[in-house]
DNA sequence: TGTTAGCACTCATCAGCTTCGAGTGCTAAT
DNA sequence: ATTAGCACTCGAAGCTGATGAGTGCTAACA
């Protein structure tokens, strides 16, 4: 059986009313909102072929019909279909200059939370490759030294740590250059031992403020590509949707954003998404996080250039307004990379 | 009335009762635990003064009591009184050392929650006065500097600039040498105009690099006595109690977890708690934070000297263990402070 | 042949009712 | 002062019938 012009429009007018109101929407209701073009009858009939084509489905024997994950793919898949038509009316979301990627980010979930009212969760940016940029020791404190590590990205660590061997300004100096000279535009794996020891030989009494350094560098690259940062937000906004805020469903939810670890999965594909706009959409089982089988997921990856990539996601549930998370997406994506580069201009 | 010896033993056999099952406690139950030392018919009419003396409510008629807020208040102020004859047997809770303050608070307050099964909180120090200790300027692009103050207090901000105006080597150390003499010491307010136009007579035809450098500074200072950071940890804890979970209620408690701006109040506190402790128990209505009249919260005050304190707060069921809550938090300052201690050694 | 009206049927929901049992308060006996 | 006994209360849980939204099927219709 092949889906013609009356039923597309019925299953869309099916999925529509049951996004609007959580219930399950019934042959008359149908009927009405086609200004009666078709009988109730005539709907059930239709709608009795959509259950069987797998697209709708009855929670139970005298309930309406509510859309099953094939039929909200179909409706997405239309949707993503439909995009280019509707270009304008975008809604300027502000999103202020700020010193740190991360803060922003932060802000971002936030605005991204509020204006959907769904659950938002953005990931901070993966660095592909660790190389060194820069070092710089400064002396904050008679005994303590400043270590200023800028990573190719702009990605910028500070450690302080105490030092024994206390160095005098012009020797800070030869410090730094010998630092930077050596280790500038390697990775943490091109630090071996052969650079080390020469490094220690042309550092004289001074080579252990050099292993000193070292240790910290290793540690703070090796902390940055370990542990991914992922934030989220509004997460409590899923008890707006009775569908998913009964008690057992809704703390699963609540937990898995809370525990990152379990959202890995979720912003780790390099997957480039529909029409590779690097959107992807997960409806109920097509989600790769347990939890969320009962939601739909939304996710963008972003490039910030030189390698620096991230994922912004969106959890709702099934029946979310598609059409606008996914116009949100699209616009945030755009002014993100706006601003960053302004920022970085 | 008093509360004789015996009153407060059954109080106390109550309280626990309670503590363990969340559920209201009867005459019998009582009686067993007591292990028959008094009939359940005696227990009543104790219980019966105890309900007059406002200790114990009943939420129904034909069901049993369960403690009121000035049945746990009681209760506590009980421990606190013997807290100094239980010692020793603290659980060692690992605190790795790790580069930012920030991170390891992040990382305790999950530990908390863990540990307690509660949800627990944690603001980022208020640093009281914020002076400016240090500032370096360094070339990480062709155009670009790295502008890393360093605030009173350790604390480390980074801000990278786009610059039309490029200086050369000696440019650059010349600029540190001003921006640092003219400016150590002084907090934000003594940052004026006079101060200003000194500087940029003094940088001559770089003056625009000083603008754009104080502007930053400028920033980062606001922004950082501006918002004060609060962690939260094991929010959804609370749905391991039934009387909390309720789908009212446990949305709106998340919510305010999740707002952290609807957190200040208990983290604003100057108070030094009972006993100078600097450990504080708020029981139902006794919260200062609306969402929490249902709950029992215990907040602490840590102090990493400099002028740098913050909060650390356990949120659960006015049935918590607050003997095992008050043991933990103390000690977990102790080893927060031992911690800071030994990483700015 | 596609559409519609009509009707019997299903089933979730809800209000009202009963039963059950945990727990109380009171009284009288010890 | 303590306890046993008993009538009483009330929430929880289970049952029942009414209600109504919604379906599937059949027969009539254009």
């Amino acid at each position: 059986m092949e889906l013609d012009e009356r039923k597309i429009t019925i299953l869309k007018a099916i999925i529509k009313n049951y996004m609007d109101t959580g219930e399950p929407v019934g042959s008359r209701t149908i009927s009405k909102y086609v200004d009666n073009k078709w009988s109730s009858a005539t709907i059930r009939n239709e709608m009795s072929d959509l259950e069987e084509m797998g697209y709708i489905v009855q929670p139970h024997t005298s309930a309406g019909r509510i859309p099953s994950d094939k039929g909200y793919r179909f409706y997405v898949d239309q949707i993503v279909l439909e995009k280019d038509s509707e270009a304008a009316e975008v809604q300027e979301l502000m999103i202020k200059r700020i010193d740190r990627l991360e803060s922003v980010l932060k802000r971002l979930a936030k605005l991204l939370a509020n204006d959907t009212n769904y659950a938002a969760l953005i990931s901070g940016p993966r660095y592909q490759q660790n190389k060194l940029k820069f070092i710089q020791l400064s002396r904050v404190d008679e005994d303590k030294l400043l270590i200023v590590t800028v990573l190719e990205g702009n990605l910028i660590k500070n450690t302080i740590v105490h030092v024994k061997d206390i160095l005098n300004e012009d020797e800070l100096l030869n410090m730094n250059i010998l630092l930077n000279s050596n280790l500038n535009g390697l990775t943490i794996e091109e630090i071996n031992l052969d650079v080390i020891s020469r490094m220690k030989q042309q550092a004289g009494s001074h080579a252990d403020v050099v292993d000193l350094v070292l240790e910290q560098v290793a540690e703070v690259i090796r902390a940055d590509s370990e542990d991914l940062q992922i934030y989220t937000s509004g997460a409590t906004n899923i008890f707006k949707y009775p569908e998913l805020s009964d008690n057992q469903k809704a703390s699963e939810l609540l937990q898995t954003l809370e525990h990152t670890e379990l959202l890995k999965d979720l912003v780790d594909t390099g997957d480039d998404g529909e029409n590779g706009t690097g959107i992807q959409v997960y409806i109920g089982e097509e989600s790769p996080v347990q939890a969320m089988r009962d939601c739909s997921v939304v996710t963008a990856n972003y490039e910030l250039g030189e390698g620096i990539r991230g994922t912004i996601g969106i959890i709702g549930p099934k029946r979310m307004d598609y059409e606008k998370v996914l116009k949100t997406l699209r616009t945030l994506m755009t002014q993100l990379e706006a601003t960053f580069k302004k920022e970085e201009r």
